[in-house]
Order: structure tokens, then C-alpha cells, then sequence
DNA sequence: CAGCCTCGAGTTCT
DNA sequence: CTCGAGGCTG
């Protein structure tokens, strides 16, 4: 009776065990979960339960065992029994090229290949996470290693235990005595976000990227915090392979050996048969024939990179078949056959050499880090913003150190974090200046706000210029010609004082200054001339008012009507104005009551510059009425402002940012996150051709 | 009062 | 483009 029982649970427990790798294989492997994760967890609870009653049925490939092992001390060393390579890198097509005729000649000179014809490459992706071992002996994992110095790795087995798409035990009928592969540990960008949440509810380390937070998780001293990590595996190729013969010898086979028995006699096919033991292959690899087929594929992959849930830096090309590859053989610790072509890398490592502070059009003082030059995404950076002081402390930056540069989905470079680990002796943490670096007023930091600021207003040469650049601006008075090298003669020879300057200005004067011929201080006459009759709007928004930006100023002209009107109006009629709350009215109310601002106003009037009132919105129905469009991306044959004034006619608003409550996102070339954000909220996509049919042009 | 929605401001390099 | 912050809404 006893007997018996112990018999049928011994079985239960091999049945759930049995189970549950078949669902972890085919949500990890196939991708197509058969089961809700309440009934898996159901099934692992049922097993937790049983082995707890009987903790002499436990074996160590029992999928409860990935919860993960007591912490060690330090990892021990492995040495790999086929070394694990690294792989010659190609950053262009020509690098491409080169590598395609290389392996063409050789092949030909082999006999492996026709005199014209093309070589079968497998394509696959160059996944952006660590490089692992797996090995396993007579089909259950025994072993995980880090690729190391590429001859001996550091020992992470029970870490890998605990990953799921890792089987703990292979599948199917051919199971080899020895299997070790070869692939990429890494962290979904999803759950990458989903943890980096976590962990900062617990105030915990928050990662940088994927790769560190995978990195991380994996050298955890502490198994258990492993198995609470999401990382995934895959396969992309092997290291020693010993298969079972009929008559019970064993072969023995290496990557490097050179042997015609393998299970398969090419590359993809290796990978094929890896699957088929149960273990992830990406399905995003392929074949392709010769030059054209590898750039096809790059270009592909390139195109849906932004899609993939995880991050690839590159595609690796691989020679197909396994005989050509021992024809081509090793050089110095990179394989001949293969190469890897990278995509320009959006993240590098460079040096902090100095933290520079720049005053702004409001005073606010910016940190701006000057960089060791370093090519990021394409460009070579060599200045970043640090923002303000909080954020130069919260990622931890010293002058000196060594920080991660991003160049992300957009183009304006980030320092991501600083890396304390290389901090030179010498390095210095950074102070904000207690006076202005330009004019040596006090500056001051209000409670409550991130920026440091400059006391002295318009008296500060900075504040001064800048707000002339404002003034100037295609959305403001829209003056062609004074740019921001010219004001900077013009303020600091001491001509130029106020806005209201600049319509004193002749051409004569003008010629004086640097690259400033008779033409073109005629030009920029004329144009100051032409600025004499702004929209109101226009001129509300150059005059520079805090918080007033053209939004705002477009409300304010549309409301008051005139810039007496706006100039006299109290709080009360201020907050009448949509948008326009306490802070936003006391702000334009300061700035009307300084005398200072008063004489401007004058000046300008005195200068002869009269606003002139805009159309009033049409009334009645319009196409787009009501409705709050984003754009995203480059239009195939609008500018952003064209299509602006276009969505404005039609009654329409342009918002910058996606929300619920935004009724359409018209999309161009290189679209960035706003049209992820659409998609999910479920947003109405249109191109432009969608957006003239809308406006019915 | 919290959470959402916008607006404003600052910023890089070619 | 992103972040911070003001204003509005439920």
C-alpha cells in the first residue's frame, strides 16, 4: 500500500515536472504559450507541494529547483573545452564586400565553389547581451559558463538554472552524450522597463540599458535574485558535441574538428537540430545567397530593429556550409567564416573633461559636460547637458570620470551614467558657480525648482543676447539675417542694448561689423523693416515674458486684442484666458510692471512698430474643428510648420505630445516613439496623403 | 487631491 | 525629443 503510493506520486511528480517543460517550451521556444500563466503556476504549485512531502523524489533538473540555489561566495573558474571565439567586426559594405571576396576566392581555390558562383550564408541577428555556455551531459544541463577571456569563464550555473528558456533537461529521442552551446543571454526591452520600475519602487539600482541590467543579474553572487530577473536565451551555435553511436562508441566532435559525421552538415541546419532539442533559436535568421543577399539582410533587419522586443548592435553573416568552414579556417581568435556587421553603435563610453555652464535665456545656469570627442550613432559628439545640479548628483558625474553616451531614437546626445568603477584619482566633483559666469550677479536657486539661476536679468550679457536670438526667431518678430553671431557683436559693442535697438539700426553702421558686406546690411534692414508690422502674437511671444511661450501668446492676442490691452489687464482678466492660471498671470503681471520692460514697449512703438490684429478663427464647419493632431517624423512633402498652418485653417490644433485624448497622428519618415505611443493607445495613424484627404485637398 | 494633458524651455550637430 | 511644471478634470 505504502509502496504503491509512494509509485503513483513518484509518477505525479514526473508528469507535472514533464508538463511544465513542455509549456516553458513553448513559450520560450515557440513563442505560443498553450496555457494561462494562472493555470502554469497552478501545475508548479501542485509539484512545489508534492516535493515538499517527498523531498527524496527531488532531483536537481526539476523545474522547481530554478527558484534558485543559497548564495556563494565568488564564482568558480571554468575552462571551456572548445574555446569560445569572438568575431571580426565590418562597419560598412565595403567591409562586407571584402569579407564576400575573401571567402569566394578561397572557396573557389578549394573546388567548394563554381567559378561564378555565390556563397550560401546563414544571416542571424548580433544580440546585444552576454555571451554564455551551456553544457549538458547526457541531456541535462550541468554546467553554464561566462565566454571569460574566451578560454576560461567564470561558473554561473546555478544563476542559469533559474532562467526558464534555459531547459533544465533536453527533448527528443537523439539526445547527444555531450552537447555545449554557444548563445546570448539577454533582457527583453520590455522587462528591462518592468524591472527598472521595480527597482526603483524599492529604490534600488536603477540599470542603464538591457545588456547591464542582464549583465547584472547574471553575476549575481545571490542565485535566488537571478531567479527574479526576467532573462532570456539564444542559441546561435556550439562548442564540443559528442554524439552516441549505434554500436555505443561515442564520436566526438568540435567546432574546430573538421568532421564529416556531424548531425548536420551545415550551419543553419546545426541550428535547426539545436532547436529541436528544445532549446530557443531566433527565427530571424536566414539564408542568403552571396553579397547581395547579406546586405539584403542587413538593410531588413535594420528597417525592423525599433520593432524587435529586444536589442541587436548587428547581424552576423556565417559561411553555410560546415565543409567550407574548415576550409577557411581561424585567424589569430576570430573564425574566417564568419563576420559581424555592426550597426553604428548608439551607445559608447568616453571621458568627462570638463563641466562647462551655460546661461540661458531665463538665467537658468546649465551644466554642459565637453567630452573626449567620441562617434556615437553616426555623429562625433563632443558636448552633452547635464541639465542642473540634481541630475549631474544623481548620476553620480565627476569631472574626469568615464560615462555612457546615448544617441537614442533621437539626435540629441545623453549622458546615460557615469561608470564610478574607472573614477581617476584626480577627478572632481562639480559645483555650481555661486555667481553668474558671465555677468557675476548672484545667482539663486528657488525651492521647489531644479535650476540655478542668474539675479541679473537683462543686465547679464547672456540674458541679453539670448533674448534678442529669441526676439529675432522664425516664430517670433521672424528676422532674416540676425543671427546669433551678429547679436553678439552688436550687444557687446554696446549698440544693441534692448529689442528695441535693433529698428535704430542702419545700414551704414551695420557694414561695420564682421562678415557684414553693404548687401547684406541692406538685407537685414529690410527685414527689420518688415518687423515693424507683426502679429500680435508674434510680438507677445518675442518679448520673452516667462512662461509665455507661442501658445500662450496666441491666447493672450486672441483674448485682448491689442498689447495696450494685455499690458493693463489685471490677475482677474488674466485668468479669464484659457490656460492662463496663477502663476502664468502673475508672471506677465511682473513682467509689465517692471519699468524696465514699460521703456521697451515704448521704444518699440516709438521705433514705429505696430502689431497688426490676426484673422479671428473662422467660425462655422471646419474639417478639423476641435480636433488636436501630432505630427511625428518627416513629411513626404510638408514642412512641420506647413502642415501646421494647414491643420490651423482647417480648425484643427498641433500638440506635441500623443494622448487619449488626441485624434490623430499624422506619421513620416523615421517616425520616432510618438507613434509607438499612438499605437498603443490606439490612435488613428494617417501619412500625409491621409491628412489632405481629411482636409479635403 | 491625484493624475492627466499640455506647454515651455533647453539642447546637438550638420 | 524629453523633462519639468502649470493648469484642468474627475
Amino acid at each position: 500500500m505504502k509502496q504503491s503510493d509512494t509509485r503513483s506520486v513518484a509518477e505525479r511528480i514526473e508528469a507535472l515536472r514533464h508538463e511544465i517543460d513542455q509549456h516553458n517550451y513553448h513559450y520560450y521556444v515557440e513563442d505560443a504559450p498553450r496555457i494561462s500563466d494562472a493555470e502554469y503556476d497552478r501545475l508548479m504549485n501542485e509539484l512545489i507541494a508534492l516535493e515538499e512531502a517527498h523531498p527524496d523524489l527531488i532531483t536537481p533538473y526539476s523545474p522547481t529547483q530554478r527558484v534558485g540555489a543559497a548564495p556563494a561566495s565568488a564564482f568558480g573558474s571554468v575552462r571551456h573545452a572548445v574555446m569560445m571565439r569572438s568575431l571580426a567586426n565590418a562597419f560598412d559594405p565595403e567591409d562586407v564586400e571584402a569579407f564576400d571576396k575573401r571567402v569566394s576566392d578561397a572557396l573557389k581555390g578549394a573546388g567548394l565553389l563554381a567559378a561564378r558562383g555565390d556563397v550560401d550564408y546563414m544571416a542571424e541577428l548580433k544580440f546585444d547581451g552576454l555571451a554564455v555556455s551551456l553544457r549538458y551531459e547526457q541531456g541535462q544541463l550541468v554546467q553554464a559558463a561566462t565566454r571569460g577571456d574566451g578560454q576560461t569563464g567564470e561558473d554561473i550555473t546555478a544563476n542559469v538554472r533559474t532562467v526558464r528558456s534555459v531547459p533544465l533537461r533536453l527533448r527528443g529521442k537523439d539526445i547527444p552524450d555531450v552537447l555545449e552551446v554557444r548563445g546570448e543571454m539577454l533582457m527583453t526591452r520590455r522587462d528591462f522597463e518592468r524591472l527598472n520600475a521595480q527597482q526603483q519602487q524599492r529604490r534600488e539600482k536603477i540599470f542603464v540599458n538591457p545588456r547591464n541590467a542582464a549583465a547584472g543579474s547574471l553575476r549575481q553572487l545571490d542565485p535566488r535574485v537571478t531567479a527574479s530577473r526576467p532573462l532570456r536565451f539564444f542559441a546561435y551555435g556550439w562548442g564540443e558535441i559528442r554524439l552516441r553511436r549505434k554500436d555505443g562508441q561515442v564520436d566526438l566532435f568540435q567546432q574546430e574538428a573538421g568532421d564529416a559525421d556531424m548531425p548536420r552538415d551545415t550551419h543553419s541546419g546545426m541550428l535547426e537540430w539545436i532547436g529541436e532539442l528544445g532549446l530557443p533559436v531566433s527565427d530571424l535568421r536566414r539564408r542568403v545567397k552571396g553579397l547581395k543577399g547579406l546586405l539584403g539582410y542587413y538593410e531588413d533587419i535594420s528597417e525592423r530593429r525599433a520593432e524587435l522586443p529586444f536589442e541587436i548592435d548587428g547581424v552576423v553573416y556565417k559561411v553555410d556550409s560546415l565543409a567550407a568552414q574548415d576550409v577557411l579556417g581561424y585567424v589569430a581568435r576570430a573564425p574566417r567564416y564568419a563576420v559581424a556587421h555592426k550597426f553604428p553603435a548608439q551607445e559608447e563610453t568616453t571621458v568627462v573633461l570638463d563641466i562647462d555652464v551655460q546661461v540661458g535665456r531665463t538665467g537658468a545656469l546649465t551644466p554642459v559636460a565637453r567630452l573626449k570627442p567620441v562617434f556615437v550613432g553616426g555623429v562625433t559628439v563632443t558636448n552633452a547637458t547635464l541639465h542642473n545640479e540634481d541630475e549631474i548628483r544623481r548620476k553620480n558625474i565627476f569631472i574626469g570620470d568615464t560615462v555612457i553616451v546615448r544617441r537614442a531614437g533621437d539626435v540629441i546626445p545623453e549622458v546615460v551614467a557615469s561608470i564610478p568603477e574607472l573614477r581617476p584619482e584626480n577627478a572632481r566633483a562639480f559645483t555650481m558657480p555661486r555667481a553668474c559666469p558671465v555677468c557675476g550677479s548672484a545667482v539663486e536657486r528657488l525651492e521647489d525648482e531644479a535650476a540655478t539661476r542668474c539675479t541679473g536679468g537683462l543686465f547679464c550679457a547672456a540674458q541679453r543676447k539670448q533674448s534678442i536670438t529669441h526676439a529675432a526667431g522664425r516664430k517670433a518678430l521672424d528676422i532674416e539675417g540676425l543671427g546669433e553671431k551678429l547679436v553678439d557683436q552688436l550687444v557687446e559693442s554696446g549698440r544693441v542694448q534692448s529689442l528695441a535697438d535693433l529698428f535704430t539700426l542702419n545700414v551704414l553702421e551695420l557694414s561695420a561689423y564682421e562678415r557684414m558686406g553693404r548687401k547684406s546690411a541692406e538685407n537685414l534692414v529690410k527685414a527689420i523693416d518688415k518687423a515693424r508690422r507683426p502679429e500680435l502674437s508674434r510680438l507677445l511671444f518675442a518679448l520673452g515674458i516667462r512662461h509665455v511661450g507661442e501658445t500662450t501668446a496666441h491666447d493672450l492676442a486672441q483674448h485682448f486684442g491689442s498689447l495696450e490691452a494685455v499690458m493693463d489687464a489685471d490677475e482677474e482678466a488674466l485668468l479669464g484666458v484659457r490656460d492662463v492660471g496663477p502663476v502664468v498671470a502673475g508672471s506677465i503681471r511682473r513682467f509689465f510692471a517692471e519699468p524696465h520692460n514699460r521703456e521697451i514697449v515704448r521704444a518699440l512703438q516709438a521705433a514705429g512698430v505696430q502689431p497688426v490684429h490676426e484673422a479671428a478663427p473662422q467660425s462655422g464647419s471646419l474639417p478639423l474643428a476641435g480636433k488636436t493632431l501630432v505630427l511625428t517624423g518627416t513629411l513626404p512633402t510638408w514642412t512641420r510648420d506647413e502642415a501646421t498652418r494647414h491643420i490651423m485653417a482647417a480648425g484643427g490644433k498641433v500638440s506635441g505630445s500623443v494622448s487619449k485624448k488626441t485624434a490623430y497622428v499624422v506619421a513620416g519618415e523615421e517616425a520616432g516613439s510618438k507613434l509607438e505611443k499612438a499605437r498603443s493607445l490606439g490612435v488613428t495613424v494617417l501619412d500625409e496623403d491621409g491628412l489632405k484627404a481629411l482636409l479635403g485637398l
